[in-house]
DNA sequence: CTGTTAGCGCTTTCAG
DNA sequence: CTGAAAGCGCTAACAG
């Protein structure tokens, strides 16, 4: 078993001491003579020499690494914000270490210690159950943290956060302008900040056309098993829920969901049921994730920049990580009505 | 800005060597005395110290760390395995370091690279492009990979792969079974393993029934940009073949797409021209993702054991790394048929 | 049971 | 321009 090849090999490789080594190994602007510089690349490269970064690492106390937190890799609202932040960590010469926490409190808090431990820069957090105390190591410690797509009340952290109490209302008073009045909102458990914020946006719409909420047409599903609850729960949730909506004497025209996923889950059951989308049935959702383009039909929805916010998120930490002091610590990024073909208007007769 | 606290603080303030500190702090099995090793944590916890990992990694010389490269986490075929790959790393007490590399030999090389200097234990990669050559750093400095779902020829690495061939196998003769003689294959280029393998399946499926393709009927799409290979991408392929598919004089009567992605986009395409899934066309796909359940008519498809395999690799790495030597080499996992709704029988007089 | 010492691989003063 | 030496935080012989 041969022992890795040090900065010291290659050192006495050359008659040099280590200081020169690692001057012109780890590109340092300190002067090194253009010949001796060279000899040492040539060996470094003979000797296949590849440098521990723990070592640097160790003595620069600064480990090059970000942390993600974020509920599940695998539903794909998270894996394009995912795929933003990686784009400019690499640019910045950064790695990301991702966890999944599943929806789990103690999962959670076991990562956020290993990533203290594994010394991160810096940490991008999209979580559902933290508060402020839980972040204080962090604060304490002076690790950046910039949470995205739900709020963290006051805590002294950069927010970047989605208007869904104005998707919700955009995607409320887009059906209503389409003639519905008999709205349904199917939702997951409004436990969190996004789902109540668009919760809110759909109240006021309907308030503010004067239409009154029939409160069978509010859907909540109990909470899933955490842990699985990946996109097919959410499929079913929609599902069930739109088979009590349908049970229903006074039946909605149009179905407002809280997501994408969940609005497949209202799709699916409908034609199940025979009944037409859009025909007999408008339905919105909420996210504009790919796979919206790729039912039929085609789903209308509120659009979600998590690309964006996850490159967003990525510079903002990457500047505070430079020390680019920002005094804006909050920006919300604005929803936007993506029409599509799941979405019909309702002539005054079928009221 | 307070200084970070080391086990040496902790020594000072019980009067006690650092030693002791490290051997209470962090369970080593060396005897220490129990009133000691109280006061120790309790002056831990006092000043919130927090172990700094990179010491321990680079003194032990392990970084606790695996890496794991793929084309892209945004793609939910990988995203499964991820997910298997993390929980058992999770259960040993690793981190993953994930790498997405867009198709891209460069990043890829790049990573390769980063991850030996961030000195993973271990490697599990899903590379559309590696070859031996390319791993032979790792061989060299005994670091153990393992490559799944595509193959790589007689390299010194253990594999777990998929019987891709089979499933092709299986998918087409399904057809057959159920009355089909014209099947179209559409898939995306032929430059994969997986994807020869698929292909090589469907051909000799039709030649053990007595069928003859046509040229035609097998669409291969050009090669997408790198990069932007999305699910978009699959999913406008399959609608693009679809087209030429249907512009033909002999249309099929069924289509074989060798991914779901590619699929949806097949399905689509038909309903945007009228045609009735299965009742005019039945459609298979491969790989049975999540979504092949959420869309409609659900899609019959060969199921391919995603998070199963990224376990299966897991455990087959930590083993390793404790060890436990196998000699099996290489394991290939069963494909399995997924009958649902997209495929339809054909009665004699339709043929 | 406890402490001393050396050192993991690298960078960085400080002197030459 | 080059080198010696110290040290990042932690662990592991070894000696007591």
């Amino acid at each position: 078993m041969d022992k890795p090849v040090t900065i010291y090999d290659i050192a006495k490789k050359v008659n040099a001491s280590a200081a020169t080594v690692s001057r012109v190994l780890s590109n340092s602007s300190y002067p090194v003579s253009l010949e001796m510089s060279k000899k040492i690349r040539k060996v470094a490269e003979e000797l296949k020499y590849s440098p521990n970064m723990l070592g640097r690492q160790l003595k620069k106390n600064n480990s090059m690494t970000i942390g993600v937190i974020i509920p599940s890799i695998s539903n794909p609202f998270y894996s394009e914000i995912v795929l933003g932040i990686e784009e400019v960590a690499r640019n910045n010469g950064y790695h990301v270490l991702l966890c999944n926490t599943h929806q789990s409190l103690e999962l959670e808090h076991e990562y956020l210690q290993t990533l203290i431990e594994k010394q991160v820069n810096g940490l991008i957090i999209s979580s559902v159950i933290l508060n402020k105390d839980m972040l204080s190591e962090y604060i304490r410690r002076k690790i950046n943290v910039v949470s995205i797509d739900q709020m963290i009340e006051d805590a002294d952290i950069y927010q970047i956060g989605f208007d869904y109490r104005k998707g919700g209302y955009m995607a409320t008073s887009h059906l209503i302008a389409k003639g519905h009045r008999k709205i349904a909102f199917v939702t997951a458990p409004l436990d969190r900040p996004s789902r109540k914020g668009t919760y809110r946006g759909y109240l006021e719409a309907l308030e503010d056309y004067g239409i009154k909420p029939l409160e069978s047409w509010l859907q909540v599903s109990e909470r899933g098993e955490e842990g699985i609850e990946g996109g097919t729960w959410e499929f079913a949730i929609g599902k069930k829920l739109t088979q009590r909506l349908l049970s229903l004497e006074q039946r909605p025209t149009a179905i407002f969901a809280c997501n994408d996923m969940i609005a497949f889950g209202v799709i699916n059951e409908l034609n199940n049921q025979g009944i037409e989308v859009p025909g007999e049935m408008s339905v919105i959702g909420f996210d504009n994730i790919e796979m919206t383009q790729m039912i039929y039909p085609p789903l209308t929805t509120i659009g979600h920049p998590k690309y964006e916010m996850g490159r967003f998120a990525g510079n903002m930490l990457f500047d505070l990580l430079k020390g680019v002091e920002s005094n804006i610590k909050e920006v919300v990024l604005q929803p936007k009505l993506i029409e599509r073909k799941s979405v019909e208007v309702l002539l005054d007769e079928e009221r």
